[in-house]
RNA sequence: GGAGCGGUAGUUAAGACGGUUAUAACGCCGGCCUGUCACGCCGGAGGCCGAGGGUUCGAGUCCCUUCCGCUCCGCCA
């Protein structure tokens, strides 16, 4: 006999003794019962995490959302719900009645929040039965991600997981009441909407009614929320699912949340003091943290400038430090003929071996560096696969430019500047969690500011928006058409420990300006007429001055409570593949349902 | 589109050098047990080693193909 056959027997044995609820009430949860409580009648449903079955007494850990308490079946007190009590299997779910008493002399468990008490059971019923769970409904265990996410409803049983859930609901209610206290007004805008040339891939939903055309998912509320501030609501803001078709990443999933929000009549200030009151607010309503206010801010061509990237983590102070000038004559021909060289110098970094050194230039390799070059600041010598080529004026050079001393490591890139940056300012948050320069429970806020508006895409051959084509310029407009290299956004991004968590900007409010704008990001009038039409006649109606911010819902839940994967702060996550696990979604659908939509296939799947 | 890691009992892992009957812990089933708390003790069941093909006298182990999960690059206004 099979072991799932033994396990369906006794299971299907076992439901001849289920019960309906009926008008059993609850009168408190498992996680809840100390010994304030003691003597007290009690009522209480769960499912059972343990059983500890002596023959004689019968213990019972008995699981709630709010924790667990040992309950206790006892001969003496009550025989038939003693006897009845060995069937109890693992997830179980069952009703009782006892009361609350202090466990005896030397048996509370210190480990428990309910380890003083024990719950006597007079009276029981079982509420449904369970197969054997495929993984134990257990925090300190790991199965595998993708047989947590076949039983979701499982995984999200444990303790860790439906906390995470409860956690996160703790800080869209604290958002919700800052932003309603504040005056904002949430509105909901449409799902299916219409595809959008600039930004990442959308998914398309086809329209039954109107063959051969779709509707987009939104990739974010953006044009709605500006048309919000065009019809007068002043202050707007959304728990906004938003969706892309790209790649997935721990922290990116293909549906995901924003906090989204705009607001009338302000500049960048008033919209960051405001975003700094709203992370402060739920920094102390849900972790009882105060923080410092204002953040600091940093402009985007210091963070890549010192750190190599535009959501710099400085928590820790390690920094990039550009030296071609320095080693420009050098008989290292790299550095000589590279148009960027930086360095980073680690204090006390001598010490890494060999092979670390070997690891971190595999870990630069992945940003297209070639190598990684080093030098070992020893008492004696500077020890280097490089140093044979280093001249004493480069040598003195690069000892006042980055103020080495005994003890250091300093690590060298050289190339074009977006591979110099991407390896080393990468390189940088490795070694600061690798040295353990990273200090714990540190809320590091950060504002990025002064973007660049444009960047060039070498793909298109044509320059695309930073941050989205609805930002405006800094300064004069004009500026921006002749110059779009050097010309600046006014947004900004909210860092947190190295993570982006929100960006925004202040919006184009005029429709000439924005006309202007798709015109410098290659857009000719009919296509722009064509795409946003209807935005630009709404900004030619008294539309006024706005702008707003958006932020990551789950990936502000995921840094908060310090988990490493978005998809543990989402109920029903996707795969990196983006599908479900649990649904089998996507799946194929039946030719009639083609047939309405009117659409084809081009291939049969599988062929 | 690309790189890397992984898939062995219900679960988590060991086995990787090609060579008896594929290990362990937990879980599961049965028995005993009145103070356990990840209870304990005794006994037992449980495997297409992700799938397919190949090399070989012989494959969990080597080769090829493929599926699935994870991490990353590209991508993500």
């Amino acid at each position: 006999m099979s072991q799932e056959t033994q396990c369906r027997d006794i299971q299907e044995d076992h439901k001849r003794f289920v019960e309906p609820l009926g008008d059993f009430n609850r009168t408190h949860t498992c996680g809840e019962l100390t010994t304030a409580d003691l003597k007290k009648e009690v009522r209480l449903c769960g499912w059972v995490q343990f059983r500890r079955d002596h023959g004689g007494l019968i213990f019972v850990d008995l699981r709630d959302r709010a924790g667990l308490s040992q309950i206790v079946f006892i001969p003496e007190v009550a025989p038939e719900a003693h006897e009845k009590a060995h069937i109890l299997r693992s997830e179980y779910v069952l009703a009782l009645e006892g009361y609350v008493r202090a466990r005896p002399e030397g048996m509370a468990n210190p480990n428990m929040v309910t380890g003083g008490i024990e719950v006597v059971v007079r009276s029981w019923r079982l509420l449904n039965t369970s197969k054997t769970p495929p993984f134990l409904i257990e925090d300190r265990l790991d199965p595998g991600e993708n047989l947590r996410l076949e039983h979701r409803y499982l995984d999200l049983r444990r303790p860790r997981m439906n906390s995470a859930l409860i956690m996160r609901h703790k800080i869209t209610q604290s958002v919700r009441r800052y932003l309603d206290e504040g005056g904002f007004i949430e509105v909901e805008t449409p799902i299916l909407t219409k595809s959008t040339p600039e930004g990442a891939r959308d998914f398309l939903v086809p329209s039954r009614v109107n063959q051969g055309e779709f509707y987009a998912l939104p990739q974010s509320p953006q044009i709605f929320k500006q048309l919000l501030m065009v019809a007068g609501l002043e202050r707007y803001f959304q728990i906004a699912r938003c969706f892309r078709d790209e790649d997935l990443r721990a922290d990116r999933q293909p549906e995901f949340t924003q906090i989204d929000i705009e607001m009338s009549f302000v500049n960048e200030d008033m919209v960051m003091h405001m975003a700094e009151g709203l992370m402060a607010r739920v920094l102390r309503d849900v972790f009882g943290k105060d923080l410092v206010l204002p953040f600091p801010r940093m402009t985007y061509d210091e963070a890549m400038r010192s750190y190599g990237v535009d959501k710099p983590d400085t928590r820790f102070d390690l920094r990039l430090q550009e030296v071609t000038d320095i080693v420009k004559g050098s008989d290292f021909r790299l550095f000589a003929t590279a148009p960027l060289v930086k360095a980073m110098r680690v204090p006390g970094g001598e010490t890494l071996s060999r092979k670390e050194i070997d690891e971190f230039t595999e870990y630069v390799k992945i940003f297209g560096a070639q190598g990684l070059a080093w030098i070992k600041i020893r008492p004696d010598e500077w020890q280097s696969p490089i140093a044979k080529f280093l001249s004493e004026t480069e040598r003195a050079g690069l000892k006042e430019a980055l103020g080495l001393e005994v003890g250091d490591i300093v690590f060298f890139q050289a190339g074009a500047p977006e591979m110099v940056n991407a390896a080393l300012g990468n390189l940088r948050v490795r070694l600061g969690e690798h040295l353990g320069l990273i200090p714990e429970d540190l809320h590091n806020f950060l504002w990025v500011t002064d973007f660049p508006l444009f960047e060039y895409d070498q793909e298109e051959k044509r320059w695309v928006a930073c941050h989205h084509p609805f930002t405006q310029a800094q300064g004069d407009p004009e500026a921006m058409v002749a110059d779009p290299a050097s010309a600046r956004a006014r947004a900004y991004d909210m860092v947190l420990n190295g993570t982006e968590v929100g960006g925004g900007s202040i919006r184009i409010h005029n429709a000439a300006m924005q006309r202007s704008m798709f015109a410098a990001l290659g857009f000719s009038p009919e296509e722009a007429e064509s795409q946003f039409g209807f935005l630009m006649q709404a900004l030619e109606q008294g539309a006024p001055p706005h702008g707003g911010i958006a932020f990551g819902l789950d990936r502000f839940v995921m840094l908060l409570l310090g988990l490493g994967s978005i998809r543990d702060v989402i109920a029903f996550p996707k795969t990196q593949k983006a599908g479900c696990l649990l649904t089998r979604a996507p799946a194929p659908v039946s030719a009639k349902q083609l047939r309405e939509l009117g659409l084809a296939l081009r291939e049969k799947p599988g062929e």
